[in-house]
DNA sequence: TAAATTAACTATAACGTTGTAGCTAGTTAA
DNA sequence: TTAACTAGCTACAACGTTATAGTTAATTTA
């Protein structure tokens, strides 16, 4: 219960003004040596800290990042998230952490918190109702106070500020040129809604591989999931609509858009002893933890979270600290690679 | 780029004293009521905010709560983050997350930072390497700075605070026992070192349900998995040892502590053409990915990361708002359940 | 010896708020 | 008619810090 020391009562414990233990402490010359020596021994017999909060109001800048995801449980956005922590702990930046959970009004509210004095910058990426509803305001007006925003992974093109992104269509079309270079043509791709970028960009790859291949797109080999909050339906969902297309449609090939959808896949084709890879081969987005512990385990992309959620705290660093141009904008594009391991 | 715009340049506009514009804007009837609407009208065209680091200063109070937690990218300590965040939200509270990498140095130095000011209040899961140190002045100090602290999960009996934990002993017993119950009897626990708390207590449990079954305990079938920095090593550790046993000795069960451990457990098996539950049955702690996806799936023990969350969030936020005593210390336990799948 | 210089400090304003106390002009009460 | 009251405002201090601009007294310079 003994509250923290300040300037002022080490200065009336020591008969000297304010300025005098301030400019001490801060070993100015401006103050006797003999004065200094004394105020600082005091100080730190006295676990003297300085006052952070009253540092970031007179300094107008509070060292700290803002972090808004659309969802925390979540390997890739956890993986960012530590390495945005440890790139910025570096930095000498704190990270304050909010969750979207995919909603537009948290998100919403999250980045009015935020913006209200907390943070210095803030990293994003954008919940999916978002997406959906287009309506990026709230992004906007922050940035028009002066707060930089760095975007990564889910971004859009309509707003003007620094973004992270992988080169999803790419990735996509590589990993089905790899499944039909294995003599697999019946492709079936688990996506989502097309109101996520990645998953389009991802949907796009594929399409663009067919084509390259001659290979005619069946749009009864898309499945395109839908999104209920509670994933529990959801999976049910991708489990029904792949076990229908199953049945009806020859399949050789899976390429999920991320490691939920194809570990589901993976228990469906398990449940009707098909073989992975002998009768189907699966390569999933998201290098995560079910990639590496179902079995057999998935080949995957990864996205390599770390290298993101670097990058993206170097971005809005730079910016903080004014070593890159206020309204010049960059983005940065991350290459995917092909993790292979036995479901391909 | 237009700053936010504060009171007292509300008042220079309007020629008015700061102090009304203050007055006005708390809809205060000390001011006129002409006065006062034209105020608040103003101050929503400009979009006024109130600056949180300048009420943070005045109210000595920051209404956020830290958390720190030796890893992110863990399903079980994702989950608490994530529950803390929605229960603090709700209250009122931001969550400024900081990880400690299992590194004792890393969280004394997290904790200075937090309590510099930036919360009110930290939720902690304690790093192993504190744990292994039995250094906890940290702790003890933010304290006695009069910052209420609430330890989850991973907690120590020397420090005088709230704590949320889970009847980790019992659960191990009651899985242990479950396994004997379908006439198992050389179950082999994966554990971690001593000086985890809860591996300890765990492995604990899992003798005490030998003893009540009169089966004495065989010390190869305890490994003891070593820790490492860089998970790989650790896991070959594991894999390494495990092939080990098996070749040597019967065994028809295994009780691993985490899902991790039990996860490569399972690859191990599978490699050995061991068939699971019909040779070897598995229980694991941690009710997290890896078990629901793996095939077969894995029957774990919840630790009901939510409720943890929740609890701590609510535990302290009670003590940050006066709602109970700040000398009184509760330490809440939350029972685990057992969820049956396919391993065992 | 008076003016200039220096060492060693102190006072003040500012960052953006809020609460308390104070002020002024007009109204009411005795 | 003068004191008391009220409405409607403003001034000031404080939260903890730092930077700028003083203020002394002692010392050096011309």
């Amino acid at each position: 219960m003994i509250r923290r020391i300040t300037l002022k009562e080490i200065a009336n414990e020591l008969n000297v003004s304010i300025s005098t233990v301030s400019k001490s402490l801060k070993d100015s010359h401006e103050i006797g040596i003999e004065t200094r020596q004394k105020i600082k021994a005091f100080a730190k017999a006295h676990n003297y800290r300085p006052n952070n909060i009253a540092l970031s109001l007179k300094n107008r800048k509070t060292k700290t990042i803002g972090v808004i995801i659309p969802e925390i449980v979540h390997h890739f956005f956890s993986i960012v998230i530590n390495s945005i922590e440890k790139f910025s702990t570096e930095s000498g930046y704190n990270v304050i952490i909010a969750v979207s959970n995919e909603s537009f009004e948290k998100e919403v509210l999250n980045m009015e918190t935020l913006a209200n004095g907390h943070i210095d910058g803030i990293i994003m990426s954008i919940a999916k109702e978002t997406l959906k509803k287009q309506d990026f305001h709230h992004i906007k007006e922050t940035i028009d106070l002066g707060i930089p925003v760095v975007l990564f992974d889910r971004v859009i093109n309509d707003v003007k500020c620094d973004k992270v992104i992988v080169n999803d269509k790419q990735a996509a079309k590589e990993a089905t040129q790899a499944l039909i270079d294995d003599n697999r043509t019946n492709i079936l791709l688990l996506t989502s809604e097309d109101y996520v970028s990645v998953g389009n960009l991802r949907t796009e790859g594929y399409l663009e591989a067919l084509k390259d291949n001659d290979i005619i797109p069946d749009s009864d080999l898309i499945i395109k999931v839908k999104d209920k909050k509670g994933s529990q339906l959801e999976m049910s969902f991708l489990e029904n609509e792949l076990e229908k297309v199953l049945k009806i449609k020859k399949v050789d090939a899976i390429l999920g858009v991320n490691e939920i959808y194809a570990g589901s896949a993976l228990k469906v084709l398990k449940k009707n002893k098909i073989t992975v890879p002998n009768e189907i081969a699966i390569i999933s987005f998201t290098d995560g933890v079910i990639s590496r512990y179902s079995s057999p385990s998935l080949s995957t992309i990864s996205q390599h979270g770390e290298i993101m959620g670097e990058r993206a705290a170097k971005l809005l660093i730079n910016k903080l600290t004014g070593k890159t141009n206020s309204k010049e904008h960059k983005t940065e594009i991350i290459n995917c690679s092909l993790i292979k391991r036995e479901s391909s």
